[in-house]
Order: C-alpha cells, then structure tokens, then sequence
DNA sequence: AATAAGTTTGCAACCCAGTTGCACAAATTA
DNA sequence: TAATTTGTGCAACTGGGTTGCAAACTTATT
C-alpha cells in the first residue's frame, strides 16, 4: 500500500521526488504551520533555495497553504486532499503572542461580509492575534 | 486656529516635532494606506530611520493603525481621533491585487468569530485580496 | 543664562526572509 | 544513446525592517 504522502502528492499531480516527500512528512506531522527558516532547521543540512522551491511547488499545486501570520514569516501547513483554496473554503488562523505559535483553526470558516459595490474577493486572509489555549491557563 | 494635525497629535500626546507634523500631514492626505518605502519615496531626501520610527511612534500611540496586507510591506493609515484599536473598533482591508493599493474599508467592521475555549484574542486582521472598485471596471 | 537630563534625528551598519541566476544532476522523452 | 525537460545546490543579491551610536535639539533645574 502506498504512504499517504505519496497519495497525497499524486491526488495533487506533484512529482514525488524524496526531497519533496521528507518536506511533505514533515509539514505533515507539525501540530502547528511552520515557515521556511522553521523548516530549515529540521535539517542537519539542506538548502534554503530547495526546500523554499518546493514549498512553491506546494502552494501552486495546493498541497498545502500558506498563511501571513503578520511576524513578517510566512508559514505553511498542509491542505485536506480535496481542498481548492477556495475563499469559502478558507478558515481562521491564530497566532500566539506567547508560544509564537501559528495554527489553523479548521472547524472556523471565515465569516461573509458584504464587499462594496463592485469589489471582487480573490482571496481572504483572517489572523486573530492573542493568547492560545495551552498560554492562556498558565 | 490650530491645525487639525497638531490637534491630532496633542489628542494622542504626541509632541509635535516638525518631522512628526509632515509624515502625519502626508499620511493624512493618502487615500489608501501606504508603507515605509512608499512613504520614503515622498520625500525628495528623508532618513528612512527617522520615518521608520516616526511611524513607530504613531502606531504606538494609535495615531495611525498598521495594516499587514500580506504583501511583505506594513501599510499605515490614520486612526479617528477617538479611536483605541479595540478589537471591536477593527475594520476590514482591502488589497487590490491589480493596482496594487491596500485601502480601509472602514465601513465593515471585522465580524465577531467564536473562539475555541480558553482562546483569547487581542487582535484581528482582516484582509480581502481581490480587484478593487475602480480595477474592476475596465 | 548656564547646566544637566531627556528626547529626537541622522548616519552607518546590520539582520533576516525571501528571491534569482547559473550550473550541475536526475529523470523523462525521442 | 542523445536530446530535452525537470529538479537540486551553491552563491550572491534584494529589500524591508531594525539597532547602535553620536550629534542636535528640547525641556527642566539651578
């Protein structure tokens, strides 16, 4: 049986190649979305320029999204398999001021709102910014 | 009659240097929000230090309101003199994909979501990324 | 007014995420 | 196998943001 990765990366029309299966294993295995320097250094050693291409492959193909947390560090986490990243199909991320976590809150969709006259919604970006679960007991 | 800059800044507690007076009075001007580099560009010779830091100042003390449109460059827009960037002041931003301009849409309040339990927000951003009014047009 | 303390400004240098060009390697096709 | 496409790795660069430090200016104190 083949590893859900390689599925994953099929259902996508992506290349498997090994580089972009370790990417994708580790993207996957994350608890919360993690940038390119994040990634980086998951590695003994890797080029920034590779993983940074396949992050881009990723996005393109929807593998998985990346979300602008506002740290001025953009930072991925992967796709369900039948996402298109669609604006109604987008959630609500969190950031944490305190653990500088980044996580997507999947079962909140990004509310509606009624655009001007004439504006055309491409995309939406939705970041709440403050104290998550674990950080906000201590 | 005081100028209403010099107002502004004194409502903010802000003193009123000649540099701080003409950053506020450009910015004011703006009618979509601009970003440190863009705001360089107006003056014919300006240390990008003394804007950064002016600007810094402002938000500080909410004379304008930073806006992160996801395009690697911070946006500043002017706050209302009774605004405390609340969450429930928050509005909604605009980013024109084809002109490239980051507006407020001041007019639509960034919805109420419902956090999971023990979150806390401090903060929201909301930004629409699509083809603005006048784009969508021609 | 003269001094001292604090604030603002300007220059230079730096940081870091992201990005590009180019050459080499690997995979695919003819 | 040769030709072509695709992926990888290195080096170097870009650009927005940021810091350290010293000079200029402002404000408070004697």
């Amino acid at each position: 049986m083949k590893k859900s990765i390689d599925k994953s990366l099929e259902i996508k029309k992506v290349k498997p190649t090994a580089m972009r299966q370790l990417v994708l294993d580790i993207l996957s295995k994350q608890d919360h979305a993690i940038g390119l320097p994040e990634l980086e250094m998951q590695f003994a050693q890797a080029d920034r320029t590779t993983l940074y291409r396949t992050l881009k492959t990723f996005v393109d193909k929807k593998v998985i999204h990346s979300i602008d947390d506002g740290t001025g560090t953009i930072k991925y986490a992967v796709c369900t398999d039948t996402c298109h990243c669609n604006p109604s199909e987008l959630h609500v991320h969190f950031y944490c001021i305190k653990c500088g976590k980044t996580t997507c809150l999947t079962d909140i969709p990004i509310p509606d709102i009624q655009l001007p006259e004439n504006y055309f919604a491409e995309n939406i970006n939705m970041v709440v910014k403050g104290l998550c679960d674990r950080c906000n007991r201590g």
